[in-house]
DNA sequence: ATGACTGCAAACTCTTTGCACAACA
DNA sequence: TGTTGTGCAAAGAGTTTGCAGTCAT
């Protein structure tokens, strides 16, 4: 099921509008690649692709944007620790499994918030906004 | 309860041995060192700590030394990426609770593996070695 | 018109690498 | 004695910052 642009823009201009920020064709153009490609990308990748249709744009505001879409909810961020951090515009739920050979980043499906871990959270005055499970392993690919 | 310098030497010399690999004086006082403090310390910060015990350690050094102890199942390795990684000597499982404004890190012990990703990663023909929980938020002090 | 956003270049932080010397086994 | 491990210096990767100019509102 394709989401087509013109619903994909309407989000992220009314979430612009929303906190009085302004609508620019990098903002747009970025929002659009992140959607569009497979998830998990790097700054780099993302420059990459928005420089096809927008040429010109530079690093430094694709960071500025993805930090940016972070807060507005359009993606997140995935730090590894095995260089580069990666932007995930998924917004449904699911957990991370991460090669520690050759870094790749495999997807574990409507997998449930861990409930003991926000509510223990929660009883250290801590206030929760999202939790994030990474399970680390070997990849088929590099067992074999 | 303290575990008291041999105790603790004489783990790290015996998976030392077991891999063939050398005992340092600078392998025996970081592992002193990621022990004795609280955890989750910078490279940097055990840097400091043993620089006090044995005068001249390099940060190269302390950074492999580190890497090499996440290997024996002596450290684990935490990236927020909020600034540098950080190192965890405790090996008992529990999940972190990281600060977005201060980047602080507090500990939610006792929390239990994260078991239906593990499944789910073995599902995909994964491997998985360890899994690890992060809930992000707010902590107590930045949100006042 | 005015302030937010962008591009450019440069700086910065954290971490790793290359190489000669030291020291464990 | 033969490597493995260390220190030093330097490089490298990834990300952020400062500033002048541009563009959305």
């Amino acid at each position: 099921m394709r989401v087509n642009v013109e619903q994909l823009d309407a989000v992220i201009v009314e979430k612009l509008r929303a906190r009085g920020q302004r609508v620019t064709s990098q903002r747009l153009v970025i929002h659009r690649a992140l959607a569009a490609r497979a998830q998990h990308l790097t700054a780099e990748q993302v420059h990459a692709a928005v420089s096809e249709r927008l040429p010109g744009t530079s690093l430094p505001t694709v960071y500025a944007t993805l930090e940016l879409f972070e807060q507005l909810g359009l993606a997140r961020r995935l730090s590894t620790g095995m260089g580069p951090v990666l932007f995930d515009s998924r917004t449904a739920p699911h957990a991370h499994a991460v090669c520690r050979t050759c870094g790749a980043v495999l997807d574990l499906d409507a997998l449930a918030a861990p409930e003991g871990a926000l509510e223990r959270a929660r009883t250290g005055g801590f206030a929760p906004d999202q939790a994030e499970i990474v399970v680390w392993g070997t990849c088929r690919d590099c067992r074999r």
